[in-house]
Order: structure tokens, then C-alpha cells, then sequence
DNA sequence: GTCTATAAACGGATAGAC
DNA sequence: GTCTATCCGTTTATAGAC
């Protein structure tokens, strides 16, 4: 899969652009988007400012880059699990891959809350929702479970837990997320998928 | 109730304060703490930047007063109306009260955020959870439930489910957080308390 | 491809006039 | 009690040398 565009990247522009993403991820986790600074980038790059503005026209430029990086790591991840599950079991998949992921990777964890919390949010509520909510609709058809849900809050509930769980393990790492997970799973089930 | 101090404060100081923190709270919900500049808020409360810091002394300050302020009254608030239940109905309004509160203050919502997003976090995580805790194990005790239950876990769910509802009412206000909290109280009821 | 140098604006905070 | 004037550091971004 070569680059599309007539000239291609050379492989230190690409390695460049690579590290460039991962000090912004770990200087954007650290101290927040406010206070992250294109000299402190550059410093933590071993370049200069010109420098990365070389590479990305923009501080805003990089930083989307950064995120969306994040993001579809963690999608393709969620994705696949998702996937490989039964239908009766998606939502406890999600749950699963969704805490498994982030737990190990607290960098990610603070840059999309981040972004979420950015007043241009860079990621869409519904986008998020909407999977999840498909997911217990599913789920409970293929339980064969009937009567009235509101599909919305009973994802919104899912991810709230989700997002409570992963916050906790980062402030305590003696935490044990997994655990808690299945405790959530237990939730759901008693409460969205009889 | 009068200050404590030697000097009284006058009742345009007072006034003053009241003001600068209302368009602290104002500005830093809309724009968040890094985008808020005290020329910002200067200009919003029709001073300058030196009346400011005449009031408080630095931005770090009257930021950490605004959010006193916003959190205070929701701790008041939720605690009379817990205070107000029975105890197996302690979660329930908790749930309930949290979000009516929350709702209909989209200002305060975000300057809670940025609280608890913030590098130096202003708010305790263990603070909120083992409140919500105590209330499970109270709920528990009242109705006669017995069985292990990983009670940080439990209230971490219902924090995160009430956070995310609310979330939600504040992108979309036609979103009818009421209702949701109410399939919150029934999922809770149903996974946690029984 | 990365640097130096610099522009132009904005940040928080202080001193002192009124 | 509030303002004017100012300081000094830092910010993003650009122009042009190497």
C-alpha cells in the first residue's frame, strides 16, 4: 500500500512523523492540550519548533493526527472482538476489549478524554453510542428477549461504566479493572438483557 | 454569619466576587481552563486584568473558588435529598437527584469537568465513589440482600452511568435525562441490589 | 530536511498613580 | 478600590539561510 500522492514519504519522513505522533500522545496525556506547547513537542522530538512545523502545518494539525491514531487503534481493536463474539455475547465483548485496551494503554486513555472533553469535540457522541446500542438490541434478540428499552441509555449506561472503570484504574493501577468488567458484564445482564 | 476577619468585607467587594466567579464559571465551561485568560474574564466582568488580581490573586485561585462554589451546592443539594430517603432508596435518589441537579446547571457540568480532567486534579476520585458505596451497602443492608459485591466497582458504575446521562443532555437538550435516569435506578435495582 | 532568526501576539503578574 | 502602564516570559508561525 504505497502512498497515493506523487511523491512518496521517505522512510525517515515517515519514522519522523511517527515519533512526532507518539511525544504529542505522551506529552498531551501528561500535562493536557492547554498546556502542550510546540516547543515542548519539538524539545521532546530533539528538534526544533520549525522543525515540526515542517512536518505538520499546524500545532491543531498534529495534535488530530495524534488522536486519530489513538482512535482507530482502539477501533480496529473493539472491532475485531466485537466480532469474533456471538451475538448473544457483543455487548460483554465490548466491554472486555473496550477495558483491555485502555487499561494498558493510560496514554491513550487521557488523550481521548481530551479530546472528548476539547470544546471542538473531536470525537461524536453519537458515533459512540449508536455501535453499542446495536449491540444490546442484538444481543437481546438473539436471547430472545422482548418488551420496551430505550436502546440509547442503556448504551450510554454501558460506556459510562466503561469509561468509570478504565478512569479508576488510571488514578489506582492496584485497581483490578478486569474484575470489574465482569462485575459490569453481570450488570448489563441482569438489567438490559432480561 | 459574619466574616471572621477584622475587616468585614464591603458589599460591592462582596458583589464583586460573586460576579468574577460567575463569569468564571461562564467562561471556563465555554472555553475551557487554558482558553480562559484573565483579560478574558476581565473584559467579561467589564474590569481589567489588575482588578482581577486585586480580588484574588492569581487566575489559579479564583478558578479554584468558582469551582468551590460549583461544587458545594451540588454536594448540598444531593446530600439533602439522600438525607431526605429511606435508606434502600438511598442509590435511587442519589441517581435521581444528581441528575436533576446536573441537568439544568450545563454550566457547572463542564466546570466540574474540567475539574476532574484537569493535570492537578481538584476533585478526589475516592471522595465520590466511597460516598456511593456506603449508600449501596446501606440499600443492601435495608433490603436484606446478601452475597459478595465488589462495592467500589458498584458505585464506579453508577457515577459513570449518571456522568454519561448527563453528558448526553448537555449535546443534545431534546435528550430526556429523566427518563434515563429512571432505566439507570431500574438496571441499578436490578444489578446491584437484589 | 532541518536550522537560525524573528515577527507579532498573548500569557500572568506587578508597581504605582489616582 | 480600581485603573494605567509596563514587565517579562511564552506562544504559534513565518522567512530565509545552510
Amino acid at each position: 500500500m504505497p502512498s497515493a500522492r506523487g511523491r512518496n514519504l521517505t522512510f525517515t519522513e515517515e519514522a519522523r512523523r511517527g515519533q512526532l505522533i507518539d511525544v504529542t500522545i505522551e506529552l498531551v496525556a501528561e500535562h493536557g492540550y492547554g498546556a502542550t506547547s510546540l516547543g515542548r513537542i519539538a524539545e521532546s522530538a530533539g528538534i526544533t519548533k520549525a522543525g515540526v512545523l515542517y512536518h505538520y502545518p499546524s500545532k491543531q494539525a498534529l495534535v488530530e493526527a495524534a488522536h486519530e491514531g489513538v482512535l482507530s487503534e482502539l477501533v480496529t481493536a473493539v472491532g475485531a472482538a466485537v466480532d469474533a463474539a456471538e451475538p448473544a455475547d457483543g455487548p460483554a465483548a465490548y466491554i472486555r476489549s473496550m477495558v483491555g485496551h485502555l487499561r494498558e494503554r493510560p496514554r491513550h486513555v487521557r488523550m481521548l478524554i481530551e479530546a472528548m472533553t476539547s470544546v471542538t469535540p473531536l470525537t461524536d457522541s453519537k458515533a459512540r453510542w449508536s455501535a453499542v446500542a446495536d449491540l444490546v438490541s442484538a444481543a437481546r434478540a438473539a436471547r430472545g428477549v422482548d418488551g420496551e428499552l430505550d436502546l440509547r441509555t442503556a448504551a450510554l449506561v454501558i460506556g459510562g461504566g466503561i469509561d468509570a472503570i478504565v478512569a479508576e484504574s488510571l488514578t489506582d493501577p492496584s485497581y483490578d479493572a478486569t474484575a470489574a468488567a465482569e462485575l459490569l458484564i453481570t450488570v448489563v445482564d441482569q438489567g438490559l438483557l432480561t
